[in-house]
DNA sequence: ATTGTATTGTTCGTCTTCGTACTATTTATT
DNA sequence: AATAAATAGTACGAAGACGAACAATACAAT
């Protein structure tokens, strides 16, 4: 039915392949993310837990005050693993959480003047990470990358 | 320095959008995985944890009879972690793990009858999936984005 | 042959995320 | 106004994945 490598001896350095299924969309876009996390965190050792949320970071700065639920939906997390979360980075200093006068169930986030420049440097180092893995792949076509991802993130959020 | 959306009446229903992180590779790769993983698994409730571990079973219905460590490359995941993934499976009767004459420290993995069964029936499920997560981007493009998927899984590996 | 090094699978403790339940507050309905 | 339904944040227990350490086996070097 298959071919049974175990048999024979072509045992080769490479990384197992599978069938149909690992040229999906779906296959390669998680193990690329399993690996590009890794690589950056494994790449950044210091500003403690700053490098693994940057992507949350990077939204809290562009949106300063907003609510945790919405802060949670925008990264696509559970607002209450979103909690833990955020104790650590206002624990770090990265971060706080502020009353807010329109609701007072609420309470927004905000970045503190070191979390604006923790974001800023680790923003550069993402660059150079960003770099690295999209290498060899031309300019424009990156662009319809971004753009392609964006069009499956809109399709699953719907 | 930013806008800030809490102080006046401009409440959208919309997601929020970072700054320039927003608009990278590695950003949308995570979110997309991460909305792309959730959706799957909700809408498949039957079949216990097979579902979850699809990719890893469709590797081992390409390449049956592997060592346990050369599937954690495969998919991105440590060794420690899949004796667990694979204890459940074999539980399920869904693959089983045999000695291998050639080392007696490695146990190989093959999937049952019934796995394979389930493979089947699962990889139609995820097409589906497939389907609904890429709708709108025509077919050469979808091509093209497995193609730099598969580019930027090869450097994250080198 | 023997000794040292690398590899395979596993266990164990820790950390992270999830899902559910709960409180406080806001919004909608009567 | 009074009551019902929805929403924001949180706490807590469960599950998953990790990293470090370990035993058994394989491979390499003398």
């Amino acid at each position: 039915m298959h071919d049974d490598n175990s048999s024979s001896k072509n045992e080769q350095e490479s990384v197992l392949r599978g069938g149909e299924m690992e040229a999906s969309v779906g296959y390669r876009l998680r193990l690329a993310q399993i690996l590009a996390y890794r690589n950056f965190e494994e790449k950044i050792t210091d500003h403690g837990v700053a490098p693994r949320y940057l992507g949350l970071l990077g939204i809290v700065s562009a949106n300063p005050g907003q609510p945790q639920n919405k802060l949670a939906d925008a990264i696509g997390l559970q607002k209450s693993s979103l909690v833990t979360i955020l104790d650590r980075l206002e624990k770090e200093e990265i971060l706080e959480r502020r009353a807010i006068p329109q609701d007072r169930r609420a309470r927004g986030v905000w970045l503190t003047p070191r979390g604006e420049k923790v974001v800023t440097e680790l923003a550069a180092r993402a660059a150079d990470h960003e770099e690295r893995m999209a290498k060899g792949i031309p300019a424009e076509d990156r662009e319809r990358l971004i753009e392609m991802l964006g069009h499956i993130i809109d399709n699953l959020r719907s």
